[in-house]
DNA sequence: ATGACCGGTCGTACCGGA
């Protein structure tokens, strides 16, 4: 299976971009965040012309997560059981089974300052989000917690740690919160940034941060034990950032094994028997 | 240089992003 996540920053303006890496990179499964448009506004036409089932959520102009798969999509989840708002609920999560694997598309909050609620929000958010998945990682369920995760796990991950000093993304509280998700048995699946670059996902659009490579690894991809050993190949698709027109932050693209008993005849049913 | 970009919006400035 060949899984993906991706904040595409507008999923309407990015449309003729996603439709022609779809066809491109050619994932089972894709996630996507800041899709930015009501679920019912979603161009979800276009995309099932290319053989994708599609699962949204979105409630307008701001945040929206979405599930693509074209290895089957069923019991999709909307949010989660004790997700906080902001103040209400927002639309930063979603889950469907693809293929016998329970895939989250998450968007986690930004935090725009340490001083700001929108902080503290964000903290919580990944609390609750981890007491969520609790039950069903622990209970060994081949998982993806998968998205842009909005913090980078380590030093490492940004260009440059003291420009970021005092600045979200990087503070221990974050990355204590995301810490949460690994101590339920979660593991990193750390991409290759394709040559000797760093795994970087996002660049800002400003000051030719891409061009200096000035970027942050903050796309993550959390998976079960068993998930994470059938990972063979995990790498940032740096030329979906290229050029005009392009979002801000890459996808990231991950070939695995079948699950144990999900064989390839077993998809194409899956495929086959989900509604259209 | 307290900047620089981009998408969305009952818009033609401002918010949010990170």
């Amino acid at each position: 299976m060949r899984l993906a996540t991706w904040n595409v920053n507008s999923v309407r303006a990015r449309l003729p971009r996603l439709l022609d890496w779809l066809g491109t990179v050619g994932p089972d499964v894709v996630c996507l965040q800041e899709t930015k448009c009501a679920s019912d506004a979603f161009p979800s036409a276009a995309v099932e012309e290319l053989g994708y089932e599609v699962a949204a959520y979105g409630t307008g102009q701001w945040n929206g997560v979405a599930v693509l798969s074209r290895v089957g999509l069923a019991d999709v989840v909307r949010g989660f059981p004790g997700e906080p708002g902001f103040p209400g609920p927002e639309a930063r999560a979603i889950a469907a089974t693809c293929a016998g694997l329970r895939v989250w598309s998450l968007y986690v909050p930004n935090g725009r300052s340490v001083d700001d609620p929108h902080f503290l929000y964000k903290l919580a958010w990944l609390e609750a989000y981890a007491a969520a998945v609790a039950g069903p990682v622990g209970r060994g369920e081949p998982t993806v917690a998968c998205g842009d995760l909005n913090v980078a796990p380590t030093d490492e991950d940004v260009w440059d740690p003291a420009v970021f000093a005092g600045a979200t993304h990087v503070t221990p509280a974050e990355r204590q919160a995301l810490a949460r998700l690994r101590d339920l048995g979660l593991v990193d699946v750390v991409p290759h940034g394709q040559g000797e670059r760093r795994p970087y996902t996002f660049w800002d659009y400003r000051g030719g941060a891409f061009r200096q490579d000035f970027g942050m690894r903050i796309d993550l991809v959390y998976a079960t034990p068993g998930v994470g050993a059938g990972v063979r190949d995990a790498y940032v698709d740096r030329e979906a950032r290229r050029g005009t027109g392009a979002s801000d932050h890459a996808p990231v693209v991950v070939d695995l094994d079948d699950l144990p008993g999900v064989h390839g005849e077993d998809r194409r049913v899956q495929a086959r028997r989900s509604p259209g």
